[in-house]
This record gives C-alpha cells, structure tokens and sequence, in this order.
DNA sequence: CTGGGGAAGGGGCCC
DNA sequence: TGGGCCCCTTCCCCA
C-alpha cells in the first residue's frame, strides 16, 4: 500500500467462530462463567445467559424483559423447563453450543416441541421437515417467532400443570414483559413445573448434564450398533441410521462424515487457496489443482485428468460410446447424467408414447422412489399421505415403510396397479 | 439443448 | 469402530 492510501484491511479468520462456540462449549461443560441454569423434570442444564439469548427467541425477549426491570439481579439464574423434556433440552443445548443437533428419531417430536417453546426456528424448521410436518393452523414463521404460550407450556407439560409454582420468596409482581408461564423467583429464579415434580431445593441429588445422551447407549438399535448378544461375528459394514435425516449410512465410521453434512462442519482447509472441505479425502482432489497433479492420463491422447470419472467419461469420447440412449426420442449420450438431463426436458416429456404396463408382481425394493424424478409422472399416494423430503427418500432407493424408523409416518405407494409404469421403472431394475 | 468440468455425497475395501 | 482411499452417481455451472 503507498503512503496515503490508510484503507482498511479486512484479514479473515474463518477459525474463529469455530474457536469461540468451542471454548464457549468447553466453559458449558465445565461450569465455568456459567450464569443460568435450566432445569428439566430433575436435570441440571449450567449455561450462559448470552449464549441463550442469541440462539433462542424466548430467552432473547426474557432477558431482555429483564433487562430493562430494576433490582433484578445478574447473578446466576434458574429457569426451570419442565415442558421441555430433559433430552430435548440437552438436545437443544448442544446445537446452541455446537451448531449440531444430535438426537434420536424418537425424540424428535420433543426436540421439536422444545425448539418451539423456547424459539429455535431453525431447529424446529428441520425437525419439522424430517417428520415431514408443517405448522398445523398457524402460520409457522409467527409461531417460531412468539415466546411460547401459557396455554402451550401447560400443554406440553409432563404432569397437567394446574397452578404455576413459586417460591414462597417470590414478589408479587406483574408479569407483563415476561415470558408467559414464568414467575419470577427472586429475581433470578422462574419456574414452571407440574405439581408433582421435584423442587429444585428438593432435588439437590441431581447432576448437571450437559450433554447429549446419543452417545451412551443406542438401545433403541436406531444406532445400528446392536450386537448380536450369540457372539457371532459383528458384521463389518454394520448400517447406522442418522439421527438427524434417518438416512442409513452403510460403511464403518461413515456415519460422522455423513454428519458434516447436515451440521456444515469443513475441518479440511486447502493450506494454499483456504477452501474448506468437509472431507479429506475431497481435499486431497483439490490439492491437485495446486500441484498441477494430473494423475489420469487418457492412453490414446495426452490428455491427463484430475479425477478417474473425468477420465472415463473421456474414454467414451475416443470409443464414440453412448450407452445412455433417451428411450423416447433415442439420441444417445455419452454420460448418464446427460441422459437424465436430457429426460427432465419438456421435449421427451410431450413426446412421451404410453408405455405397456408392468406385469403384475413384487416389485424391487430398490424400485421405490425413483419414478417421482422422472418425467412429470404424477405420484399417487395413499390418502393423506405425505412425503418428507422426497429427493432424500429417492437417493435412498428404499421404501419409507423400509427404511428403518425414518418418517415412518409415511405410508404410501408410489404407483397403484392399474397405472401405467412411469419411465423410470426401467431403469429400476439395474 | 448439449458437452464438459467440478463439487458433493455415498458405498466398498482396507488398515 | 473410525478413518483413508478410491470409485461411483448426481447435481450444478459454464461455454
């Protein structure tokens, strides 16, 4: 920069928000600066005002109701949640400190019920995806915006709650700017628990927990982890489901990498051009432009490619290969996603001739989904059927009645007997 | 609309 | 069981 010129350098450090959830994590974890604790049917949650009030709607407006009150004091808080239930709430917790959420499919509901109260949107957003809901008679943006109802936490509640319990020690003051369903306790202290429920004085046994139980035991089997208790040999690619998507993940250890992809985690940084990737492996492809690596070389001209299907897709041009033919209008194409290309376009889908039906019979189970991507072809469900994330079920190829607790509320076929075969079906078979 | 490059994500195999 | 490596499919983007 020449004299004179005093701009300002922005110099990035991609790491830091990392870093700082991290450490704010560790401090969770240890207690340390921890100046609000929230309390579920028992369990013990230590946390930090600030970082609830960033990821959370409702403890934005509480604090922020609070704020604004004199003689409140700063001092470490309780906030009592027995409408959230203890996973949900650690569930929550760890996706405020963690950008992850990790829960089992069974507890979605809670998580989402929880994501609601306490005005997560995101969380509840993707949970309501995943369980393939929508907001029922409201309009979800506004739901996930308001602080949760009195009406709603008494609903959500464990045991009915009849009256809101308070310490003796509470002042009498208004609620008004106040989270509905809480009362202040002291200043610091607001609860909302059913009758029958501990006090906090009376559950002093209680430990803080603070993390997520996914990782203690995947009783449930949705790990996939179960082994057989006959001693037989643990089967190397033991499937596991994702907590998150429901989608199972074949292969030892792909489960984590999968993961990366819903939480958005790139812990692998190109050292000369700072691109992150999710994989190492994706990483390593990428140093190859740097190092000018070029490890494919085409035996019939000097052409060299970065990645072995760059090179593949390059031998069919030398042998004039095109194996994926349109089998409507017929024009071949060297590569397969061309073809698919190509049969998304209007031109195939007019010209569509009907086809002979499918002989009656089981299909494949493979076969399930893959006629939604096709060509336009209306998908019958069942009455009332719905589907959560249909191109997530499409990669899976398997039936959602099959696949392993995931959206096992949809029930639906995709063709009824007596229609005619979509294109794909075909294709089905490979 | 097509051809080609590249990225993303999943599965198989191996250690 | 986790991770590395490789191959594959699919999708997106650009010319």
């Amino acid at each position: 920069m020449s004299p004179g010129e005093d701009g300002l350098i922005g110099i990035p450090f991609p790491e830091h928000s990392n870093e700082l959830l991290s450490r704010l994590n560790a401090q969770r974890r240890t207690g340390l600066l921890c100046d609000l604790t929230l309390t579920s049917r028992g369990a013990r949650y230590p946390t930090h005002r600030s970082v609830m009030a960033a990821v959370s709607l409702y403890f934005s407006r509480l604090f922020g109701a609070e704020e604004g009150e004199e003689g409140e004091g700063h001092g470490c808080s309780v906030c009592q949640l027995d409408c959230v239930s203890p996973d949900a709430l650690a569930a929550l917790l760890e996706f405020a400190y963690t950008a992850t959420l990790t829960i089992r499919s069974s507890g979605m509901r809670d998580v989402l019920k929880g994501a609601q109260l306490l005005g997560i949107q995101c969380v509840a957003d993707a949970c309501r995806d995943i369980l393939g809901e929508t907001e029922t008679g409201e309009d979800p943006a506004e739901e996930a915006e308001r602080p949760p109802s009195r009406r709603e936490q008494d609903r959500c509640a464990v045991a009915p709650v009849r009256t809101l319990w308070r310490s003796p020690s509470a002042p009498d003051t208004p609620e008004s700017g106040r989270p509905s369903g809480l009362l202040p306790n002291g200043g610091s202290h607001w609860t909302h628990r059913p009758e029958d429920t501990p006090s906090e004085e009376e559950e002093s046994g209680a430990q803080g927990r603070a993390t997520p139980q996914l990782d203690q035991s995947q009783g449930d089997g949705s790990g996939g982890g179960a082994m057989a208790a006959n001693g037989r040999k643990r089967k190397s690619q033991m499937p596991q489901q994702c907590p998150v998507c429901q989608k199972i993940i074949h292969g030892a250890g792909k489960l984590p990498r999968h993961m990366r992809t819903h939480t958005g985690e790139k812990p692998f940084q190109c050292s000369a051009c700072g691109v992150r990737f999710t994989r190492n492996d994706k990483l390593k492809i990428h140093m190859r432009k740097h190092t000018g690596e070029r490890p494919y070389p085409c035996p019939s001209c000097p052409a060299r490619f970065l990645h072995s299907y760059d090179l593949k897709n390059h031998l069919s041009l030398h042998s004039g290969d095109r194996p994926f033919e349109c089998p409507l209008c017929h024009k071949a194409f060297a590569r397969e996603d061309h073809l698919q290309r190509h049969r998304k376009g209007h031109s195939c889908l007019e010209l569509r001739p009907r086809r002979p039906r499918r002989p009656p019979g089981p299909r494949p189970p493979g076969a399930f989904l893959q006629i939604l991507e096709g060509h336009g072809v209306p998908v019958p469900l069942l009455p009332g059927a719905r589907l959560p994330f249909p191109e997530l079920l499409w990669r899976m190829g398997t039936a959602p009645e099959e696949a392993e607790g995931g959206s096992a509320s949809v029930t639906h076929r995709v063709w009824e007997e007596d229609e005619e075969e979509p294109d794909a079906a075909g294709e089905e078979d490979e």
